[in-house]
RNA sequence: GCAGAUGUGGCGGAACUGGUAGACGCACAGGACUUAAAAUCCUGCGGACGAAUAAUCCGUGCCGGUUCGAUUCCGGCCAUCUGCACCA
């Protein structure tokens, strides 16, 4: 193989030198807005996972522009974030310093994998030019009302008297220092992302994304229909709600549980039951939510000593505090009936609570216990012998006409947190006057700028409420002393717009401009992995309604398809990861082979939706495949000058068949991300053009050059510098990236002849030759007329004959 | 526990809406070229029984079903992976 890396160094100057790649809005063709997940600059280098997605992406996109799309395929850097702080708090090298390096290093890295990017479109979160208007998108949030503060529980250490992140809390314990990590209750900001569940589950219905995220998306949003019922105390000092979906069960409620956090436990907790509930409280503090929720551990709880009316019967009834009752979820109280629930069953018999069945089976039968399925009521007074549905729907009014509940819809979707007690993110723009209250940065005074210098080692206090410069400031209303918001912004909030920021990335008096964006999205195609479904795909997708709901966006779904790559494993199987020893780095493979070998077989040897566990066997597939492309070119070449005038024949024929059908099957393959597929085609046109040199001595230059010339310019999109190396072989001056994709010759295409199989009860018996473009009545003639079908016919007791036109034929015969 | 995905040769992986299972490669084996090796080219390559051919049978995780025909559709299992986490 005579490519190698200095090919690629030779083109990429070359097309940099050019211009090649530079992104002309006002550039021929419908706009075409592709994009990946930007990444984290977490390391130095590009590892194998940025390889994967962006390789294929990439060639997706240079695909897409040979179609004749004005394509926009920008690239950033999600830059801020936990890695970075961390990374400082052990080495003492400043967050900005070791991103800035990593994202030069990596930029370049991009450029040196081939990739078509216009870094003049490009984002960094990190930097104030962005992060301007992501603290100005907080305050449009702040001004619709729909950012707010509240209590809500983080992780603490006690020892290292910090706040943690979940992934820094292993097995309910500090990770740097082994304490048992508390959860502590601090002021944070929220965005209203709950007023838009509804919508957010209505939209994904005409998405084009895989069905299993839409799925993960439904399950997050987690709408359920139910009743909300209010329980009074017997002596009528107290009420709260209770949502559930089993309003037909109330008749057997035997306890009612609200969350230990609840501020009604404080209220309604007799005397005797004071220290008891207490510990208990103590001790839920410490949990963090995930162990909590463990089905594992064993269910606990203790009695307030209070008690409840049921509203549909009077009965009186205990009022309990258990940890699996989350505060956020619902009201925060739930009413139990161990006859019919599983985990109230459990929990009164650890309890000795009461068990009341009131519902059978649907035709009468008492079942055993827990029955959680729906059924008839018995002993349900009035509603005896209603089914479940039939009961819910009058239960629910009968308490509406009280006063005592309602029909309701609650979801799982919980606003979302986006105070960070950290140094590397955005301030959040908020100043807190003490004659004022909270004041927002006024617009003319963004950025609200990170400090530079700040001791950002946890001790117990946010980084920024140590730095004096930062944190006093003077109150924008009143002119008064004031301090500022020492939290940072999540960095999904950072995530959550880049996208509009893109196309015109260097405004800077806007976020973006209302009509570029309205004309440049949505985003056609967004790529990138399935560990988002969740998260940030609903928080782009709320921030897109959101500010379409503002009046800056014509629209409100970000990205109208989606595609997840797979995830590149070990050598082992597992998940990639330095603590594993696993790891793959792509340096010396790029080295040894040059980029396209590595981008080809990566995209040759795997799946792109699925990924699978890396093995280097295969890259020699793509060294042998490029040498004899590099051969071809090599014996073609001499054609050139020849005119031998050979006519078109059978064998001529074949090969623009071939072609065309190869044309045609690679760019279906590579428009739906398969690769894999789309490379092998383009090895059987090798293949077939190959053989055509071997077994002919009358070559047609005229046909072998513009298969050839074809050939190349379907490479182009996958191998980008070395198909550019062998067009400039073949005598091109221009860029083979300035080329459109090959058209389709109909006629070319389907000359030729293809094979029919023969059945006998649905079994191939033999094939049929025929002429590809005969019709179906022409080609059944052929088949009856085929000596071994005609013996096939005289030999067996035929009952039915299946024709499918044109595709197959098939004899049902008696067995003998 | 719930949800989703996956299961096809020694391996990576193909197979459009039910219509020739194993495309394209890797590995392997045999042959050609070579003093030799590498590279290259040619041939073979799911299994069983065959003699190298022909024919036949089995074969897409397992069991069953629908169908002229099932990797594809349906029912029930098994295994692996991923996500969510008692959601009331």
């Amino acid at each position: 193989m005579e490519y190698s890396k200095s090919i690629d160094k030779k083109w990429q100057k070359k097309w940099k030198e050019e211009g090649l790649y530079k992104y002309n809005p006002n550039g021929k063709g419908k706009k075409f807005y592709t994009l990946e997940m930007f990444s984290y600059p977490s390391g130095a280098k590009l590892h194998l996972g940025h390889w994967f997605n962006y390789g294929p992406s990439d060639s997706y996109a240079r695909f897409k522009k040979m179609q004749g799309y004005n394509v926009f395929h920008p690239m950033g850097f999600d830059a801020f974030g936990l890695p970075a702080e961390n990374y400082a708090i052990k080495t003492g090298i400043h967050p900005e310093d070791s991103t800035l390096k990593n994202i030069e290093t990596m930029k370049m890295q991009l450029d040196e994998m081939g990739g078509s990017y216009d870094w003049d479109y490009s984002v960094q979160t990190c930097m104030p030019d962005y992060y301007k208007w992501t603290q100005w998108l907080f305050l449009q949030l702040y001004k619709a009302g729909l950012a707010y503060k509240k209590e809500a529980p983080v992780n603490w250490c006690d020892s290292c008297k910090t706040v943690l992140a979940n992934e820094q809390v292993i097995n309910g314990k500090c990770e740097r220092c082994g304490t048992v990590v508390e959860r502590k209750k601090l002021a944070q900001w929220f965005f209203k992302i709950t007023d838009y569940a509804e919508e957010l589950l209505e939209g994904l219905k005409d998405l084009d994304w895989p069905e299993s995220t839409k799925k993960v998306q439904v399950n997050w949003i987690g709408k359920s229909e139910g009743t909300e019922v209010t329980f009074k105390g017997e002596n009528g000092d107290f009420e709260f709600d209770v949502f559930t979906t089993r309003v037909d069960t109330i008749n057997g409620v035997t306890y009612v549980v609200i969350a230990p956090e609840s501020e009604l436990v404080q209220k309604i907790t007799t005397n005797e039951q004071k220290q008891a509930v207490e510990d208990y409280i103590k001790e839920t503090a410490k949990l963090n939510e995930i162990d909590r929720l463990s089905t594992e551990r064993p269910k606990t709880g203790v009695a307030t000593g209070a008690y409840v009316i049921n509203p549909v019967n009077g009965d009186k009834i205990p009022v309990w505090i258990a940890d699996y009752v989350l505060e956020d979820y619902g009201t925060g109280a739930v009413m139990a009936v161990p006859a019919h629930d599983t985990r109230d069953y459990a929990f009164a018999q650890k309890y000795n609570l009461p068990i009341k069945r009131v519902i059978n089976s649907k035709d009468g039968e008492e079942t055993e216990l827990p029955f959680i399925e729906k059924g008839v009521l018995v002993d349900s007074g009035k509603y005896n012998g209603l089914t479940s549905e039939e009961a819910k729907i009058k239960i629910t009014e009968d308490l509406s006409k009280m006063g005592e509940g309602k029909k309701s819809i609650n979801y799982r979707l919980k606003d979302w947190l986006v105070s960070r007690q950290r140094y590397w993110g955005a301030p959040i723009p908020i100043i807190y006057c003490d004659k004022c209250g909270i004041v927002p940065v006024p617009e003319k005074d963004l950025p609200v700028l990170l400090p530079y210098d700040v001791e950002f080692k946890p001790d117990g206090e946010s980084p920024l409420k140590k730095s004096r410069e930062f944190i006093n400031c003077t109150c924008p209303t009143c002119g008064g002393h004031a301090t500022r918001e020492a939290d940072t912004l999540d960095t999904f909030v950072c995530s959550s717009w880049y996208e509009l920021r893109y196309p015109d990335a260097r405004n800077d008096k806007q976020a973006f401009n209302k009509d570029t964006i309205n004309k440049m999205a949505p985003i056609d195609t967004y790529i990138g992995g399935k560990e988002h479904a969740a998260m940030h795909l609903i928080y782009v997708r709320f921030m897109a309604k959101v500010l379409r709901d503002l009046g800056y966006l014509d629209f409100d779904e970000p990205f109208k398809k989606l595609v997840h790559q797979g995830m590149i494993l070990g050598p082992d199987g597992n998940k990639m990861s330095k603590s594993k020893g696993n790891t793959v780095s792509p340096e010396e493979y790029i080295e040894k082979y040059g980029s396209d070998v590595f981008r080809m077989y990566l995209m040759f040897g795997f799946d792109y939706r699925q990924g699978g566990p890396w093995d280097e066997n295969g890259i020699d597939s793509i060294v042998r495949y490029f040498s004899r492309i590099e051969r071809l070119i090599e014996t073609v070449i001499p054609y050139k000058d020849k005119n031998s005038n050979n006519s078109v024949g059978s064998k001529e024929k074949e090969l623009l068949r071939v072609k065309n059908q190869t044309i045609k099957a690679m760019g279906q393959d590579i428009n739906d991300f398969g690769f894999n597929t789309a490379i092998a085609r383009s090895m059987e046109l090798l293949n077939k053009l190959t053989d055509y040199m071997r077994d002919n001595d009358n070559i047609n230059e005229k046909v072998l050059l513009d298969t050839v010339t074809t050939y190349i310019k379907l490479l182009a999109p996958l191998a980008p510098h070395f198909s550019e190396e062998q067009w400039e072989k073949l005598g091109n001056k221009e860029s083979v990236h300035k080329e459109t994709w090959p058209e389709i010759n109909e006629d070319e295409m389907n000359g030729g002849t293809k094979e029919i199989p023969i059945q006998v009860n649905g079994k191939l018996k033999l094939c049929v030759t025929v002429d590809a473009d005969s019709t179906p009545d022409e080609i059944l003639k052929a088949i009856k007329e085929n000596d071994k079908v005609k013996e096939l016919i005289e030999t067996n007791n035929i009952k039915k004959e299946i024709y499918v036109p044109g595709k197959i034929y098939n004899l049902v015969v008696d067995k003998k």
